[in-house]
DNA sequence: TTGAAAGCGCTAACAA
DNA sequence: TTGTTAGCGCTTTCAA
């Protein structure tokens, strides 16, 4: 049997509301009372129940993190980013994992709605317009935050990257490098990030007049390698390569060394990644990074402004810039080895 | 405001406990009363408020996961194996990270003794026999289960993997491989997974004759890489490395690329990691892999087990052995490319 | 400055 | 089979 108000007070001998307010430092309350109620409190170890206040109060002091995986290097940046400002400020961080599957990701959200956490962070699964269980958690007056993959079609806070100007950017870069036959490796679903880095590659592709190639890569890790396996050996292979997502990189990796095609000379390769190793792959990998800990930092922060401050959410749009590292892969001559 | 048994037993015109126990799927109460509440509550699309059961049951539904980080791939895939069992049992996950600070652990820890979570799954912050925190959670009769990174000195349930023998197969495949002067790379702090693959380090080389050579690393990256910097440069330079855990191991490849120290051949490097792209590195590193989301996952049933059963968690101790995977930075032929 | 009492939403013993 | 009631631990009026 756990301690509570009710035994301090009757050890005490005060009423369980004066305890209540003594705990809180209540201006009631006077200093001599509530001296002795501190000082018997620490003594028993008093620690609140959390579920009875939030009972009461309607709060519960936790808020959720829903990602698609957490292998991925860049989501376990971001939570960390969001657990060390939860923590700060006295909330508790529950995660979800929806493995890039709609259906779960609609009955994570949906239990949210009944005050199990105050509010939510969210990087949202790739899916084709499934976006109801969102709209009545915002309907629900849930704060919402999304990170890095986010449902346009809601008007609520969102921190991104800058993924149009950076996927420009990677393809000004092979194109700089000689690359004529660039493939943009993408992924099924509506994801914005994509669709946007999508946007920003097929922007520089028709700016230099060169001819876009788009390969849909999938979940499934032994397709995705017979896809890119195919698209290695075959006749017209490019000569550039932009990894849309961290998991789509890797393998192309894999497939070029098991089939001796030597980086960066056959093959240019960039990928949006987070790896902190990039520069210790063979060879070093050019990578589009993104501030994964950062994004998650600032949507952390907006959610903890909403939740303290009844401020509103609607419309807020962070957008932290993500940065080119270029390395070994892009480029014959060595740049950078740290 | 949300929708409540209360609501529904009115606009029934029933008592809030039948609407309580038709939900629940009483047998108490007829199969006519239970559908027309069944089909009232998906109407009103009622869900339960988690606080009020949790307060008259006494059970939270939540379950902590306490890690040091999770920048660290071992501890990502552990989450993984973690959250997808407790989401199949129903229950939430949270997340707390201690940054190798023991101060931060106890804080932590002492929150979890008035019934947030349920039961506790935690990999320990390296430290000096600061545990009390640890034996007043199980004193708290929290239910406890160690992975990984365990405290010895409570008895409850542990996953653990074989660090001796590995630690000693890993030393044994240095010296195989010709490798006279063989440094391990360790960290300060009592945690027992360091002690074990210390053990297995010192066994291996007195086996063999050989001088051991023990490093301390530290929790910062500046001063590692000093310290790994010397080590590297030195006259008296190793030509073998263990890395004991995964950040210690990468700073020893950026140095060796930086000086022009070529793996295999000047040095031969193994480490201790998880990383899935130990094998996409430059050279491919050879490692020591700990199951990580099996641990997870199996810590995670023995916890669920007694959280349902009330069973005993005394001493169980479940040990699933890593894998050795031999690469080019300890083998002059390359072994493995896939 | 302190206390009594109501109630947050739900469960469970007991009564009808 | 259904309803009444008490209470989980806490906060918050309102009264003393």
């Amino acid at each position: 049997m756990s301690v509570t108000i009710k035994k301090i007070a009757k050890d005490l001998n005060l009423a369980v509301s004066t305890v209540s307010k003594a705990l809180r430092d209540s201006h009631e309350i006077s200093a001599e009372t509530k001296a002795r109620v501190f000082e018997y409190a620490a003594k028993l170890d008093y620690i609140p129940n959390p579920y009875a206040s939030s009972l009461k109060k309607g709060r519960s002091g936790n808020i959720a993190v829903v990602l698609p995986e957490v292998a991925d290097s860049f989501f376990s940046a971001a939570i960390n980013g969001i657990e060390s400002i939860a923590h700060d400020k006295g909330y508790h961080t529950m995660v979800y994992l929806t493995h890039e599957d709609v259906q779960r990701e609609q009955s994570i959200v949906r239990e949210f709605r009944n005050g199990r956490v105050d509010g939510v962070l969210m990087s949202i699964v790739a899916n084709d317009e499934k976006y109801e269980h969102l709209t009545e958690l915002y309907a629900n007056k849930i704060p919402l935050v999304f990170f890095d993959r986010v449902c346009e079609s809601i008007e609520t806070a969102s921190v991104v990257t800058n993924d149009f100007d950076s996927a420009y950017a990677a393809a000004k870069h092979l194109i700089d490098q000689g690359s004529k036959r660039i493939a943009f490796l993408s992924m099924p679903g509506e994801l914005a990030i994509i669709k946007h880095r999508h946007q920003g590659y097929t922007q520089a592709l028709r700016d230099h007049a060169l001819p876009e190639r788009v390969v849909f890569c999938t979940d499934n890790e032994d397709e995705n390698n017979a896809i890119i396996e195919q698209l290695l050996t075959a006749s017209d292979r490019p000569d550039g390569i932009i990894g849309s997502i961290e998991k789509v990189t890797m393998p192309v990796y894999k497939i070029c060394h098991a089939h001796r095609i030597a980086i960066p000379y056959d093959i240019k390769i960039i990928g949006f990644s987070h790896l902190q190793i990039a520069s210790l792959l063979d060879p070093p990998l050019t990578t589009v990074t993104q501030p994964a800990f950062e994004m998650g930092k600032a949507a952390a922060t907006i959610l903890f402004k909403a939740l303290e401050k009844k401020y509103n959410l609607k419309n807020e749009r962070i957008i932290i810039p993500s940065v080119l590292n270029v390395r070994a892969s892009t480029h014959t001559m060595s740049i950078e080895n740290k």
